[in-house]
RNA sequence: GGGAGUUUAGCUCAGCUGGUUCAGAGCAUCUGCCUUACAAGCAGAGGGUCACUGGUUCGAAUCCAGUAAUUCCCA
């Protein structure tokens, strides 16, 4: 069969992901088999394929699909998260483009908007990431409103209540006027920006003086209900008492005094707006000030600021500063950089509001998750994690859970007529009894009732997913939760590890006692080659899809993989899945290698393929046994590299080599099918890495039935290896290079055949594998000798000495000048040596085993100096 | 302002409890090769005062302290 000299991934990767769809390859179902689980961190049901999400499942496919091939029954459960947010302001903007207002709509009737654009977008992402060919086990496939997670998430929500654990509350929130919602802390992303500070004169009450104060929302003073300066600030204290009239409103408000107030600040005198800044706030509950609520939710002023109502608060201070400008209260304005909160969702800055909103109490619900992390019972990869859990965790705030949207699980507070008294239940008719009993009314009608209009923060649902998934919550003694619940290992983004992470953490523990998942891998973030994030806005982020074309899926994963240590970032350029590219190329290239060998029953095996195969079984176990302990350790990137390495340095270039046939000639049949087991083997270890070439050589190397796979082939297990064994290949390695080196420098072609010579002083000298030697250095003779050897190149490996003799080629010179090098190389090594055994403080002080090695340095050290020494007379 | 991390070759990073394997890997660079699996390749080579200063020790990239740069988290 003829087959191209370069892989083509475009060609194999759909056929094969078919493949293993039709023989239901991925799909688990509980059984006596130990289990072996991943839940997919949901993406967004309105994102597409990024490059995180590439490295994040390629890590989770290598984990799956090794377990799989361990034995385990191995479950991926895939899914996506509803992203409340991010998809109502999607279909808010769909809307829009069709001349629909949101607001015209009845709840309903946008919902009925908004299911309809999940179903024609919310599959995209899942669609992608087989592209990469993530096992997941598709008939899973979960989306967190599902009826049984939407029902798990009220269900805990009633729970929670019932318990004590939520409240409704007036608090400051995080307002987004964009998405006219709450949103969390964890939701603000702070950025630096050039403002201003505005130097704004108050006029003192009854008097001609005034009181300078700076701020940098000159149109938030409208909301002022004090100003306050430090009590030992002496510039201010003949204003103790007294009151300022706040500019354009003219509202008298106290000068009152307090330590907050940073006296270099500004000019030591802070204007105070409680409705609208979280200090403030703080200061007004301390000294009982009025709130003035000056905004709308949607960001325009509304009556209480008694000016510009209905316009929007930044075109306000344009406005404001020109009417304070010309009325003479505006003193200066500094150029200031400050840090303004946006919202991650719709990258509206942050309005800091009162509002009545839903919380979940977090002091005891998070204590099992704080220790059970603390004693490692859940372990954090890399471990520097553990530190910055613990400080959130150590300091936990409740969680505000409503969200102000429509897009999500409403929550099931039901409030009675012309009432702020709710009763709490899964839904409404058994609100209706809980209300009767708490009335006293026995007609109340359904109708009475009406439910919050709030739905819960998408966290408030996906952090349940690892137990809704299998609807542990609703069912909590059904099988599948029994089977795969604990999860093993959970694979997610350093950046949600409180987000995401640790609310699970918490519910596994309120829900299932246990921990969800016993490892949480943290990737770093992917960045683009300067080191900066990857984002729309800069266009510096590739087309996962675009180079999954370009360098095959299997490239692309490797190339994710090579650079990315755990935790830490990682510097995406297109020389990755380039590297990738390649390695997949050289693995096609060994097998048409060896595919294209004639083999021959009847001739008889060489003994340098005997030697080899031996080695080789040996150097392959101790290869199964690093890479297993870099997967204990989650050190996937180097796992990738020590697989990469292993197929390229030792399978490629020396195992092949070595049992090469001649060209044209055919192999013996021993060897050949050893060489294909061999080839088999590897294909297994590396099917996790490169799931596609793996399945598609591994198919041809020999006859598969119809639905058989590498994707459910055993991974080869640990066995013993000879480490004497690999040491002396690795020398045999070192005398082979030094030939080749040496026929290099003489100009010699490398088939041409040399003769060599060893002058064996030591003990570490052995004949077992001259064959090789003969085979891959091009010796056709190899002789000992008991003296040094005339007009010949010479090198010194392990005490003992090889000539290649090669007449006149050598140049007397040089090759003394050479030696001479070496000579006085290994004589600085031996002074070093010495220095250390010289010194008796060293002798007594170390332990035994280190003196022995120095002692074993120094006698190695002193021969090589003598046939050095040797050497060079023999040349002059 | 508080806390955590990082600093090793041009780049990205390994170096676990101090002592042959301790100064490494991949990529990049340079040199020579279209050698009958692979130029997406082969054979070689160069490149680091392990951020800086001091300390502990017979011995420090490794432990301790301080300094600097840098990143992140929290306020």
């Amino acid at each position: 069969m003829e087959i191209a000299s370069q892989y083509n991934p475009q060609e194999t990767e759909n056929k094969w992901y078919s493949y293993w769809l039709e023989n239901k390859l991925f799909k688990s179902v509980p059984d006596n088999r130990e289990p072996y689980t991943i839940v997919i961190p949901p993406p967004n049901v309105t994102g597409v394929l990024h490059m995180g999400h590439m490295l994040n499942n390629t890590i989770q496919d290598i984990l799956v699909r090794r377990a799989r091939m361990q034995g385990k029954n191995a479950c991926w459960v895939p899914g996506t998260d509803h992203a409340s947010i991010a998809t109502e302001a999607k279909v808010v903007t769909k809307l829009k483009s069709e001349g629909i207002d949101k607001n015209n709509l009845s709840r309903d009737e946008f919902m009925k908007h908004a299911w309809e654009w999940k179903e024609k977008h919310g599959g995209i992402i899942l669609e992608q990431l087989k592209k990469l060919g993530a096992s997941c086990d598709w008939d899973r496939t979960r989306f967190t409103m599902d009826e049984e997670l939407y029902s798990s998430v009220i269900k805990v929500f009633v729970d929670l209540y019932n318990k004590g654990k939520i409240y409704r509350g007036i608090r400051m929130v995080n307002w987004d006027p964009s998405a006219k919602t709450a949103v969390s802390d964890e939701e603000v992303i702070y950025k630096e920006e050039q403002s201003k500070l505005y130097y704004l004169k108050y006029k003192l009450e009854n008097e001609d003086d005034y009181i300078t104060i700076a701020t940098t929302r000159p149109e938030t003073i409208l909301g002022d209900t004090a100003v306050c300066v430090h009590p030992e600030d002496e510039r201010f204290t003949k204003l103790h008492g007294k009151k300022v009239i706040v500019p354009l409103v003219n509202r008298a408000v106290p000068i009152i005094q307090d330590e907050y107030v940073d006296r270099e600040f500004g000019t030591g005198a802070l204007k105070i707006t409680p409705a609208h800044d979280i200090h403030d706030y703080e200061i007004g509950q301390k000294y009982n000030l009025q709130s003035i609520d000056i905004f709308n939710d949607d960001g325009t002023l509304n009556e209480s600021a008694e000016l510009y109502i209905g316009q929007d608060r930044f075109e306000v201070r344009k406005l404001i500063t020109k009417q304070l400008e010309e009325e003479g209260y505006l003193a200066k304005i500094d150029d200031y950089v400050n840090k303004v909160g946006f919202s991650e969702r719709t990258d509206a800055a942050i309005e800091p509001k009162l509002s009545m909103q839903w919380f979940l109490k977090m002091d005891e619900l998070s204590k099992p998750a704080l220790e059970n992390v603390n004693n490692d019972n859940i372990n954090f990869f890399p471990k520097k994690f553990k530190n910055v859990y613990k400080h959130w965790m150590e300091n936990i705030k409740d969680w505000n859970i409503s969200r102000q949207l429509w897009w999500g699980q409403r929550i099931p507070a039901f409030y009675l007529p012309n009432s702020n008294e709710f009763v709490v239940a899964e839904n409404i008719e058994k609100a209706l009894e809980l209300a009767k009993e708490k009335t006293g009314n026995k007609n109340l009608q359904l109708s009475d009732l009406k439910q919050d209009e709030d739905v819960l923060d998408t966290w408030f649902s996906s952090w349940l997913w690892p137990i809704s998934v299998f609807n542990g919550i609703n069912e909590p003694d059904n099988e599948e939760i029994k089977y795969y619940y604990p999860t093993n290992d959970i694979v997610t983004g350093h950046d949600i590890i409180f987000f995401w992470i640790a609310r699970m953490i918490i519910s596994g523990y309120e829900y299932r006692k246990e921990s969800p998942f016993k490892n949480v891998y943290f990737t770093g973030m992917v960045r683009d080659k300067q080191g900066r994030k990857m984002s729309k806005q800069l266009g510096n982020s590739p087309d996962p899809l675009k180079l999954i074309e370009k360098y095959g899926a299997d490239g692309v994963r490797i190339g994710m993989l090579l650079c990315s240590p755990a935790g830490g970032d990682l510097l995406y350029d297109d020389k990755l899945p380039e590297q990738g590219r390649n390695f997949s190329n050289k693995i096609w290239n060994a097998f048409r290698l060896v595919n294209q060998w004639p083999v021959d029953e009847k001739i008889p095996q060489p003994e340098a393929s005997v030697r080899a195969i031996k080695w080789f079984e040996n150097k392959f176990s101790k290869m199964l046994e690093v890479l297993d302990n870099q997967f204990v350790e989650f050190r996937i990137s180097e796992a990738v590299m020590t697989v990469y390495k292993f197929f390229w340095d030792e399978f490629s270039a020396w195992y092949l080599e070595m049992i090469k046939p001649a060209y044209q000639q055919p192999i013996d049949a021993l060897t050949y099918n050893k060489t294909l087991e061999f080839f088999d083997k590897i294909l297994r270890v590396l099917h996790p890495f490169m799931p596609f070439i793996t399945e598609e050589i591994w198919q041809l190397i020999s006859e598969r039935k119809n639905g058989e796979s590498i994707v459910t082939e055993q991974i080869p297990s640990i066995s013993n290896y000879d480490e004497d064994l690999l040491n002396n290949c690795e020398m045999v390695k070192e005398i082979i290079s030094s030939i080749r080196n040496i026929k290099k420098e003489k100009n010699i072609p490398q088939r041409e055949n040399v003769s060599l010579k060893v002058n064996p002083n030591s003990e570490n000298y052995n004949n077992y594998a001259d064959s090789i030697v003969m085979k891959l250095a091009g010796v056709e003779s190899i002789e000992v000798v008991d003296n040094k050897v005339d007009g010949a190149a010479s090198f010194i490996i392990k005490g003992n000495e090889y000539y290649v003799p090669l007449g006149n080629l050598i140049n007397k010179e040089e090759e003394i000048k050479k030696l001479q090098k070496e000579l006085d190389y290994t004589n600085g090594f031996l002074q070093s040596v010495m220095k250390k055994l010289s010194n008796e403080r060293f002798v007594n002080n170390a332990p035994e085993s280190v003196v022995a090695i120095e002692k074993s340095k120094q006698a190695e050290a002193e021969s090589k100096i003598v046939s050095l020494e040797e050497q060079i007379k023999n040349l002059k």
